[in-house]
DNA sequence: ATCGTTCATTTGAACGTTCATAATGTGTCC
DNA sequence: GGACACATTATGAACGTTCAAATGAACGAT
């Protein structure tokens, strides 16, 4: 980027001059209305109107000494991005205005996280915060960010160490249950799982969910089988789940991928989903929506909002909450669930 | 945002003082080392080192007049949001170190593309130009920018007025027509095209490339169909289309999703994608990817990388380039075109 | 020895804002 | 009428950086 000047833009001075007050003067009728006579204020910020004037946030930070900026790293690594992280980052956008700062992503090819992507950040002055995404156990970046007096919040449980309590996250175990709690009322009686392979926290959460959900409502706990995140391998372990299955049963999936495979598994068989199968995915991806898959949407703007205040509350030094915040998924129903006729209910 | 202070971090003086130089000195050192003796440079990096030493970006900012940023606005508004807009956000970010700026997301749940979104960001000088993607017809952004002296690139073709250059974008003719090669070249001898309806100047361009690709490789030209960008209608549509196909021939769809609708309507009626029917999306997207679907991936890297030398440009008042810049796909080959069989070749 | 030249380095000022404090005006009470 | 409280507005300084101009040192040429 270049270092020659912007045409130039009103600045604090040339509202005081236009208005006959002082720079202060204007700056408390912006900031603090309540200190400056009504007839001057109606006064200045007339003016300020008329220059289109905004405060500079460039000096504000400078004499702040604060950013007024939030990082959040972008993962560009993997080949397949997340399904909710455009989602996500757009409502941490939306969140962002409201809470006085501006959102700015950086990504790395390298790796992901990549540590010294924080530290540039940091070093410039460019943040004051951090939100983080894709928290695993043993992430270094919890550890790094505490040292080194960093606020941040996590979308996502922090997994090592029950006192870090700076993230929010979603209930998965909430979600499931209200899957099966869902797909009782349509009229389904057999309910199987198709999860990710055990020992994903995220996963496992899921999992109970389904098991507790079933037990709730009175169902026959179906078969169960895993796949990893991919298409290809969701629907082979559909193929063995269905052969357990009948017509007129459910699978509650731990994501809109498994989901999507046990759909493309029963379609090649035959089965129409929603009448012959019930499935219900996880995390109301666009992939989800496009393919009519009743899902778990996440309440991301929720999350979103609660993650600025955890920044925003560290930031102004407030006490540490108790433990982390979950937050419902709510249920979006597609065709894949829906009641065209009335099942085996006795 | 709060306005209590960071804890303390090194500033230039810190330096010049453990360096026992001048700030200008220091400065020089990081800016043009050129001006300062081997020895004394020397000794200012490892302090800059030791001290962890980076320029406030912020105090940059004040001095320069610049805030080395780019925005770009997400589209908050449209339920399903583009399959590239994360990926194009991601070269963008990755792109921006390189040009000494950083990319700042901002967003609007009311209107998309939101007007008053990018008064306010330059009011604050938050931003000194801005990348703007999905224009269309009647765009009121580049007419504004422009008026308001503000620099601009555009992800997709400005189109009122071919006086308006600063963008690029995806050869769609040039991409549909490397389709149809690769079709010909696997085997395929019939080739259809599923397209939108008419009048979308993408979608034109992209017909446009079928047909020359034909005529090209002497083909013989399918039947073509058009439906809006949803998998619903797209299946719908292909359906129509697959009935005046048969085996062994193909369909060059003008999107990923389209072409999903016909891998879809395909595998309905027990014809093999890739083996019974050749199938080729556009735009790379993670659809195409998960479905196993040859797409013709869009070079984000490189266009990202163009728009912000675009911007650049205008800010540093380089003269207009006489044309916007096209970029050329690449044909990504997934199970929708593979050759597993010989196919009719006389 | 003096003067100009060049190079390395330093000093003063400014970018636009807000904090801390000072100055000014207005009214009230004795 | 003077003192005091209070509300309103104004002034100086500082945040961290870089530009423009000034200083000082070294060196040849005259």
């Amino acid at each position: 980027m270049l270092n020659t000047p912007h045409p130039a833009r009103a600045t604090i001075v040339d509202v005081a001059r236009a208005a006959g007050v002082s720079r202060q003067t204007v700056s408390n009728a912006i900031n603090s209305p309540e200190r400056v006579s009504p007839d001057t204020l109606s006064r200045v910020l007339q003016v300020v109107e008329e220059l289109n004037y905004r405060p500079s946030s460039a000096a504000r930070t400078l004499r702040h000494q604060r950013a007024g900026a939030v990082g959040t790293e972008l993962n560009a690594v993997t080949g397949t991005p997340s399904d909710v992280a455009l989602p996500f980052l757009t409502a941490l956008t939306l969140a962002a205005p409201g809470h006085a700062c501006h959102m700015v992503p950086f990504a790395s090819r390298e790796a992901f996280p990549m540590l010294s992507g924080y530290q540039d950040m940091v070093r410039r002055r460019l943040v004051d915060a951090f939100v983080l995404t894709d928290t695993h156990p043993a992430d270094p970046r919890p550890d790094w960010l505490e040292q080194a007096g960093i606020p941040y919040a996590s979308f996502g449980r922090i997994y090592d160490d029950s006192s870090r309590v700076w993230w929010a996250d979603v209930d998965g175990s909430a979600g499931t249950s209200a899957a099966v709690a869902h797909l009782a009322e349509t009229g389904f009686r057999t309910v199987g799982f198709l999860g990710w392979p055990a020992g994903s926290a995220v996963g496992d959460d899921r999992r109970l969910g389904w098991l507790a959900g079933v037990e709730q409502h009175g169902l026959a706990l179906g078969p169960e089988a895993a796949a990893p995140q991919s298409l290809r391998q969701a629907i082979s372990a559909a193929e063995r789940l269905l052969d357990g299955l009948a017509v007129g049963d459910a699978i509650v999936c731990a994501s809109d991928v498994l989901a999507l495979g046990v759909q493309q598994a029963a379609l090649a068989r035959g089965w129409r989903p929603g009448r012959d199968i019930g499935i219900t995915g996880f995390d109301g991806s666009a992939t989800a929506q496009l393919h009519g898959i009743s899902t778990l949407v996440q309440p991301l703007d929720e999350i979103a909002e609660h993650l600025l205040t955890l920044v925003h509350d560290q930031l102004a030094g407030a006490p540490a909450p108790t433990r982390g915040a979950l937050f419902l998924p709510t249920l979006t129903v597609g065709a894949s669930t829906v009641t065209t006729s009335t099942k085996g209910t006795p």
